[in-house]
DNA sequence: CTTCAGTGCGTACAACGTACACAGCGATGT
DNA sequence: ACATCGCTGTGTACGTTGTACGCACTGAAG
């Protein structure tokens, strides 16, 4: 109906699927090439790759070898690609079956989200359904509430204790990777570099007077790069926090 | 150049802008009608009143009577923009005068962290900026760091203890908005309500028997839906965590 | 051999961010 | 008084995005 309204392009084929064109196509292709494990992994390595905002629905289809609108038979739509993403690479989460006590427990669990996070940075950038439920992340909270009940807390308290860390592990790794690309963007390489680069804003603000304590931080403190470390630390805060409620 | 490409419209002016309707403009409009903070106020206006996706230069032209590309004069594009908007809400935090005990201080301004992000759900949307550096974000930062430095910690702990509860409290609010918002998509009002329209996934996930902790929780939970004892339990927990680094 | 459900394709659309060249205004230097 | 200039707002246009919708092809079932 509507056909008339192309215009012939100078090139080759890829404007005309004239039915010659068709006729050379060694086989119609057999079907159900698309499965959501093959649309996840190639999702996730364009991520990993080109960054999170580089995973359109176009993108996705080329690397697949299909067109745009294929991948809609299998996902409702860009959430769904979303969660299929964020459970794919969260079966990389495991604790040592050694493990039996809740601190080593959520412990472990919690360097290794951190871990998984600045792995695929694009982790942070996603929009709500970082509670979406799906089945390896169900299997992680499960494991970790588990380790929890035995301690003799109630219920609510459990629950509370394992979203304490949850929470805590997420904006940490967040506002790291937030740096981190903050940096990226501007080339500063290191943490020094970035100092140096910033350095006429801080002194700009140093001289309002307005920020002594922060001034402070800036000229005695000896760990500012090193993230890992004040990872640690706050999450050995939470988990403190976590044991005083267990009566130690 | 390429005006000849306009199509005339039945409507009477927005589409021909002639000499004679330009002619019947009352006068000229005096200049300096955008400023940083009517458009801060804007934006801010639109994304409480219909969401952080809804704040688009187009809306927010439109909210200013204005062309599209009219604030790019002011803003360097989108990202400022959320900076902008950050910056503004933020402005309502403010910690009473006679708190000088730093937990005071630093559990006052969780408490209204995240009643401010529940009040503006757009803040837990934003892209990567959750770390930018906005004056009204340095003046909190200063205040907490502040609390924190008299009490003999050095200054890396003091930092890494003030970024352990504001990650908390980010991790914290932006689960809690994100569930909000899933109920508010389905039409879900009451934590009864949802549970209920989930009572089938959640039946055929029990019969698996692979989550028995979680089941009985969802068992025996007495406050599933009070988020916010459950904020001030994680909060205390990071808290204790840091009186106990203080030297209780 | 026909039929059918499932799968992939193609086209089309509205909305987005923003580049770029232009136009009017106020202040400024003469 | 007047020319000039820099700042602010305008208009148009482009390339991309998510995705609705109808069609075409497939392997298996009847």
């Amino acid at each position: 109906m509507a056909v008339a309204k192309k215009k012939e392009g100078e090139e080759s084929g890829a404007e005309a699927p004239s039915l010659w064109e068709r006729m050379e196509r060694p086989a119609p292709a057999p079907r159900t090439s698309l499965t959501l494990e093959r649309i996840a992994a190639a999702a996730v390595e364009i991520a990993d790759e080109e960054g999170g905002a580089a995973v359109t629905m176009r993108r996705l289809a080329t690397k697949l070898g299909v067109a745009p609108m294929a991948a809609y038979r299998h996902v409702n739509g860009k959430d769904d690609l979303w969660a299929l993403m964020i459970d794919r690479v969260s079966r990389e989460l495991t604790v040592p079956d050694g493990a039996t006590d809740w601190r080593d427990v959520l412990r472990s669990y919690a360097l290794q989200t951190r871990e998984l996070m600045l792995a695929h940075p694009w982790m942070a950038v996603m929009p709500t359904p970082v509670i979406t439920l799906t089945p390896s992340r169900m299997a992680v909270a499960e494991r970790q509430l588990a380790a929890l009940a035995v301690c003799g807390l109630d219920a609510d308290s459990v629950m509370a204790a394992f979203r304490a860390v949850t929470s805590f592990v997420h904006g940490s790794a967040q506002s790291e990777i937030a740096v981190r690309e903050y940096q990226e963007r501007h080339g500063w390489t290191s943490g020094d570099e970035t100092r140096r680069a910033l350095a006429p804003q801080m002194v700009y603000l140093m001289s309002t007077g307005r920020y002594p304590a922060y001034e402070q931080y800036a000229l005695s403190a000896a760990r500012k790069d090193d993230r890992a470390w004040e990872f640690a630390f706050g999450l050995d805060c939470v988990l403190d926090g976590i044991a005083r409620r267990l009566g130690i």
